[in-house]
DNA sequence: AGAAAAAGAATGAACGTTCATTTTTACATA
DNA sequence: TATGTAAAAATGAACGTTCATTCTTTTTCT
C-alpha cells in the first residue's frame, strides 16, 4: 500500500514557474502548458496539486505574500523604540522588494489587477499586523502622525513598489545613497514634524 | 467617391469599453467579442480601427495617459512659485486619480503588468515634463530635496495610485481632510526640511 | 502486487482574426 | 431636389488555433 506522497518540490517548482512566467508575459499569456514545461512536469500533473489555473495563481500569491511579511518582520522585536522599529522594518521591506525582485514584481502585478480572488487578497493583508501595532504605539507617543494606516502605508511603504518596478525595467538603479534618501523621505512623511 | 469617414465616436466607444472590461475582469478575461458587444459593434469592426488586440490596448493606454497629463497641467502656469505650483499640480493629479477612477485604475493596471508594449509605455512617460521642470527649479532654489526625479515621484505622486486602488476596492474612503493630510505628507517627503 | 503519482494524448470550448456579404455614405448627374 | 453608383464602413458567420482540463495508460514506490 502506497502512501500519499505528493512531492513538495514539484509544487514549489510549479509556483516558481508561475511567478516567472506571469512576471515576464502577464497572466493572459502564460498557459498551463508553459508552466508545466518550465517546471518539468506534465500539464496533467498540475491538477494533482492545484484545482485549476485560478487556484494555482491564488496559492502562489498567498505563498509569496507570506514570504514577504515573514522576511519583513524576521528581525523585528516589539520592544524596540518606534523610530528604530520602523527603520528596521522599512529596511527589511526595501531589501525584499529590491533584492527578491521576482517575488515583489509578482505581488505588484497581483495587487494591481483583478487576477486574484478577493478572498485570497484578504488572506494576504492580515500578515501586516506588527507594523500596524507599531504605528498605533507611535501615534500614542506622538511620534507618528495621527493618520489612517492606509495613508501611512501609502506614503512610507508603497513607494518602494514603484522604485522596484522602475529598477526592474532598467530605468533607474538604486544605490545605497538613494536608499538612505528614500528612507528619510518615508520617515519624513509619517513622523510628526517638530 | 466616398470619403474616409470612420466614426470617432465608435473608436471612443471601443476605447471606453476596453477600459471598463479590463478594469473589471483583467486583460486575460476580456475577449474582443465582449469589447465589441459593450461598444455596440461587430467584432470585425474593431479591426477597422485597430490592428489587433495588442494595438487596441496600447492605443487605449496612450489615450488615457494623455488625458491624465492634460488634466494634471491644465491650470498650471510655470510662472508660479515652486510650492504653489507643486500644490496645484498635486491636487489636480489627486482629483484625476480619485474622481476619474476608471481611467486611473486602467493606468495602474497597465503600469504594473507587461500588458503594454515597451514602446507605448515610453510614449506615455514624456508628457510629465512640466513637473520635472518644476522640480528642477525647486532644487536650484533649495526648496526641493536634491534627489532623483524617480524618488520624488515615488514619494509625492505615486502614493495617490495606492490610495485610489484601495478606495476603489471599498477598503477606505478618502475625504477632504485625508486629502489635505496626504498633500502634507507628499510635500513633507520632498521639501527641504528646515 | 497494489495504489498513488505522473504522463501524454485527447477533448471541447473559447478565442483572435478573417472572409464574404450587406449597408451606409458622399456626391455626380439629371 | 431626386436618383444612381461606387467606395467605404459595418456586419455575422466562419476559420484555424490555442487553451484549460480530462481521460486513459504507464511509471514509480512501498
Amino acid at each position: 500500500m502506497a502512501k500519499l506522497q505528493k512531492s513538495i518540490d514539484k509544487r514549489n517548482a510549479l509556483v516558481k514557474a508561475t511567478i516567472e512566467l506571469v512576471n515576464n508575459n502577464g497572466f493572459h499569456a502564460t498557459p498551463m502548458s508553459k508552466i508545466a514545461k518550465m517546471a518539468n512536469v506534465s500539464p496533467a500533473t498540475i491538477y494533482l496539486y492545484f484545482e485549476n489555473k485560478q487556484d494555482l495563481v491564488n496559492q502562489t500569491y498567498i505563498d509569496v505574500k507570506a514570504e514577504y511579511t515573514k522576511y519583513a518582520f524576521a528581525t523585528y522585536d516589539p520592544k524596540m523604540s518606534v523610530e528604530a522599529g520602523f527603520e528596521l522594518i522599512w529596511k527589511r521591506i526595501a531589501d525584499f522588494k529590491l533584492k527578491e525582485c521576482e517575488n515583489a514584481m509578482f505581488l505588484a502585478q497581483c495587487d494591481n489587477t483583478p487576477m486574484i480572488d478577493d478572498q485570497s487578497r484578504q488572506q494576504g493583508i492580515m500578515h501586516l499586523q506588527p507594523l500596524l501595532d507599531l504605528w498605533a504605539r507611535g501615534k500614542k507617543e506622538g511620534i507618528i502622525k495621527p493618520m489612517s494606516d492606509y495613508l501611512l502605508y501609502a506614503y512610507s511603504i508603497n513607494p518602494l513598489s514603484f522604485l522596484m518596478i522602475i529598477q526592474k525595467r532598467g530605468d533607474f538603479q538604486l544605490d545605497e545613497r538613494h536608499l538612505e534618501e528614500a528612507y528619510q523621505s518615508a520617515w519624513s512623511s509619517i513622523k510628526v514634524c517638530q
